[in-house]
DNA sequence: AGATCGGATTAGACAGAGTCCAAAATTCAA
DNA sequence: TTGAATTTTGGACTCTGTCTAATCCGATCT
C-alpha cells in the first residue's frame, strides 16, 4: 500500500516523474520512489539495498517490484548493471561512460570517468560480433 | 615453477599431483580430478560444470569439495575467478595476464592476451590502496 | 459519480548458487 | 600399522533473484 511522503518536495517527485516519462516509462508511485533512491546521491546500491532504502518508513514496495523496476530502468537505459562481486549485482545510476575501482576488502565502488582513459591494442572482435560495452575494473586492496 | 597453462601437455595424474605439491597443495584424489578437468582444455567452467565433469562416470566428488577446492586453488594462485555473469562465477585456468570477450547472448568467454593491450589515463589509486588486478571485459553481442 | 480495462503491484512459492557443519573417511609421518 | 591432522561428505541452510496468479490502481468513458 502506498503512503505519500509529505516531507519531500513535490518538485523532486514531479521532476523524477518527468524524467521517467521522457524515457518512455509510466511514472508510478513505486517507480518514482525507486528512482529517487537511485539518484539521490552517488552510490552503487544492490537490489536489496534499494528495497531497504525505499521501505525505510513503511513497507510500501515489494521485492518483485524492485526487481521489475530495475530491469525496466535497465532496458530503458536509465541505469547500468555492475557485475564486480560474485554475490550480487550493483546498479549504477551514472550512465555516462566510465569505469570502476572496486575495493575488494570493503566492497566499495568508485567511478573512473572515461574521459582520458584509452585502451590500445584490443584484437578485432570475433566475426559477426558487435561491441556492447567495454568495462575496466581496477580491483584494489589496502596497501602495506 | 610449473607452467599454469598446461592445455598443450598430456596431463597424467602424477604430473598434476606434482604441480599441486609445487603450489603447496596436498594432492588428494578429488583435487587431482578437479585439476585435470580445469586444465584439460582451454575453457572457463563454472563450479557446477566442474562438478558435472568430475562426476561423468559416477558421483565421486561432492559439491562441497568442488567449492572447497576451487577456493583453495584460488588462494594458491592456480586459477582466477571470472565475474562477468550475474548468475555464476567462472573459473579461468589461464593465470597469465589477459582480458576477456564475453558474448552476452551465448555466454561464451574468449581470452584476450594482455600483450599489446595498453590502458592509458587511469587516475591514481585512492590513498592507501594497491592494485590487485585490472580486468577489461569487452561485452559483445551478435551484430547486424 | 460509477464502471471498465489494461498495466502495475503483490505475496509467497520457487530455483539456483554457494556456504556451513558435524560426522566419516583419508592421508601421511612415525 | 597407527593415529593425529587434514580432507571429504550429505544435507540443511542462506541469499539473490524469478515466477505466477490474484489483486490493485488509475486513466478514460458514460
Amino acid at each position: 500500500m502506498y503512503h505519500a511522503n509529505m516531507a519531500l518536495e513535490p518538485n523532486t517527485r514531479e521532476s523524477v516523474a518527468q524524467m521517467l516519462r521522457a524515457h518512455g516509462i509510466t511514472p508510478t508511485h513505486q517507480r518514482i520512489e525507486i528512482a529517487l533512491v537511485l539518484f539521490e546521491r552517488c552510490w552503487h546500491p544492490s537490489a536489496d539495498q534499494i528495497l531497504t532504502a525505499v521501505n525505510v518508513r513503511y513497507a510500501e514496495t515489494s521485492k518483485a517490484t524492485v526487481y521489475n523496476t530495475l530491469k525496466l530502468f535497465l532496458d530503458k537505459g536509465l541505469v547500468r548493471e555492475l557485475i564486480v562481486d560474485p554475490n550480487k549485482v550493483f546498479y549504477d545510476s551514472n550512465t555516462s561512460a566510465h569505469h570502476h575501482f572496486y575495493d575488494m576488502s570493503s566492497g566499495e565502488i568508485t567511478d573512473i570517468p572515461a574521459e582520458g582513459v584509452r585502451i590500445d591494442g584490443l584484437p578485432p572482435l570475433p566475426a559477426g560480433m558487435v561491441t556492447a560495452g567495454v568495462d575496466i575494473i581496477v580491483r584494489t586492496r589496502p596497501g602495506i
